[in-house]
DNA sequence: TACCTTTGTTTAAACGATTAAATTAAATTG
DNA sequence: CAATTTAATTTAATCGTTTAAACAAAGGTA
């Protein structure tokens, strides 16, 4: 940054008389028995004096590393992506990683595309929350070996890496508690999605309902992520004139709660109140509603803890190891 | 991608029985005019078939050029953050750009180091959102000539580059809003911030209440970072202490009405609805709220597309322009 | 003293692209 | 048809690191 030319190790080894292998050598802390304490000290004062950055291209032309992974969110603009972006970043951190962000916004070329420039950017590997239909893709990048791990979504029967939180608890509990709740008539508002773990969100919601003996016909709502706004606000009508008696409405994502209660506040359906709101997945936003609402909420933390610490030594010691690991959140209520 | 080897140029060459440098003038589309077309189609061809991919750290090395840009977000929690982020990302894409997005989280020490972080990934410029306190860093970037653009917040009186909303005129119009829907009680809900646009944003409130002759004696309530949660509710409450009749609360940014608003539904004031709630910068989550809410909308795709072009153009020609514009956002009225 | 270790340092070849300059082949001209 | 121009391609240096291998000097040993 200094507003003279930018310096190199050549200029580093003429300050101090030596060559730039030493001075690569102490620098990266290598054959320091080898190296004479006043050298490597010199050495050290001199970089550090005028300031040295080493060269990223030249390094990574080298060395085959970046010290970078990608991290590929399925929409950026979801809460829950950063909080995820976060937890990862300051995880990675500690293994003096960075991270490039990427959002695909749910789309499936951009996901494709962001593979590809995330591997040209020779990232050293990459943790995934992947697009709907992208299960060929991630079967092209496992077959090549390239470090990654999935998180939040996955394929069921693959050998993948993926670290989850188990979906069908999450909207089992959900619903239970909803039924402990005394809750007969519970719509289930959910994506129109052959993303598992939809499918498994579903799954929960289902069982949870057969088991108390409660009717799930016409109670479980897909919208179409193209027409999320009008869908869920057609979708609630439904479910209100099917049935006059609706107690509650289980919301499968945080995206789809936002837009349900917004349907709420505008029906006004706030003030009366007896219908519960339930919702995966915390967000920020839950608080400003007029009424309580509990949700599941993913271990976050300990999932992207798991995922870094998994990829990194995948990277570092290029083992075969795979993981596939699904943990369990926990329901908080309000 | 493909399991085996890396391709490289001099696959290419081999394979099309010609010499690197061909191929990388033909993949580049330079002296296109010199090269037979044959040849070029064939390069062309053979590259696509192996799937060619260049080293982005061998073409970086050589031309010192990464076409990426970092962009420093003062807090990705926000969806301000997120909005913006988005913006750039797709105005970038059209300039074969990539971003490195960083979050400070309006950390100084982070800011420091996302910048040295950034600028030893060798990425081509900065556009940047500046943490309190940034001044003398933002100073040093200046004087080494890097391209650089600052958004949303600025330093007055400096040769900086920047493009920013109009914050004076954001609460100026949004206060004034307020008192023609005939509001006398004005409370405003800013940053304790040495940030220009927050002192801009204040100076545009007291200036509107001024002007009404409306008082503005004790009414500017400012917030610490550090406890914003507990802060935004102790300040509404000595604002509903001091004036009994207070009518309407003017918060400076969406994170502070997220707060605001959180207060709001603890204490059950949105029922009695008396208190007009008017923000700075959009948000979804208003929608949630009983109460319809009006905000300031900066124009952000403007301020996205002008900060983008600035700073391409700024790479490519190396020229010596400067920016320093002011755009104007409107009042969005619900 | 001659030989072998050990210590401390340097040499020089990579990494995979770009690009100015050189070279060769083909076409044009007088 | 030799000379010249133009078209098409290649050669080789370069970007800034890393790192195996070579080397030199000093110390130890028999």
């Amino acid at each position: 940054m200094s507003k003279t030319k930018k310096i190199q190790l050549k200029d580093i080894a003429e300050e101090a008389n030596v060559s730039t292998a030493l001075v690569s050598y102490v620098l990266n802390g290598r054959h320091l028995n080898r190296i004479k304490k006043e050298t490597a000290d010199r050495i050290k004062e001199v970089a550090k004096r005028l300031n040295y950055r080493p060269n990223h291209f030249a390094k990574g032309l080298k060395t085959q590393k970046s010290n970078t992974i990608g991290l590929i969110l399925a929409d950026l603009d979801n809460p829950f992506s950063t909080q995820i972006t976060r937890i990862i970043e300051s995880e990675l951190l500690s293994y003096k990683y960075n991270v490039l962000i990427g959002s695909t916004y749910e789309k499936e070329d951009k996901f494709k595309e962001l593979i590809e420039v995330f591997i040209n950017r020779q990232v050293d590997g990459l943790i995934i929350l992947p697009t709907e239909n992208s299960k060929i893709e991630i079967e092209r990048l496992h077959s090549t070996n390239f470090p990654y791990v999935l998180m939040d979504r996955y394929f069921p029967n693959t050998s993948f890496n993926y670290i989850v939180n188990d979906n069908y608890f999450s909207t089992y509990s959900a619903t239970k508690q909803l039924i402990k709740n005394n809750r007969k008539k519970i719509g289930f508002i959910t994506l129109q999605s052959n993303l598992f773990h939809i499918i498994e969100r579903k799954r929960g919601f289902i069982k949870a309902c057969k088991e108390a003996e409660i009717t799930t016909e016409n109670m479980v709502k897909e919208i179409r992520l193209a027409h999320f706004d009008e869908d869920v606000a057609k979708e609630i009508d439904a479910l209100r004139q099917e049935y006059t008696d609706l107690d509650a409405i289980l919301f499968s994502t945080d995206r789809l709660t936002m837009y349900g209660l917004k349907y709420m506040i505008q029906h006004q359906l706030n003030i009366t109140n007896n219908i519960e709101i339930m919702a995966v997945d915390e967000a920020k936003f839950y608080d400003i509603y007029s009424s309580p609402i509990s949700y599941y909420k993913q271990p976050l933390e300990e999932m992207g803890q798991k995922a870094v610490q998994f990829l990194i030594s995948k990277i570092n010691e290029n083992n075969s190891d795979i993981i596939q690991e699904t943990v369990t959140g926990e329901l908080v209520i309000k």
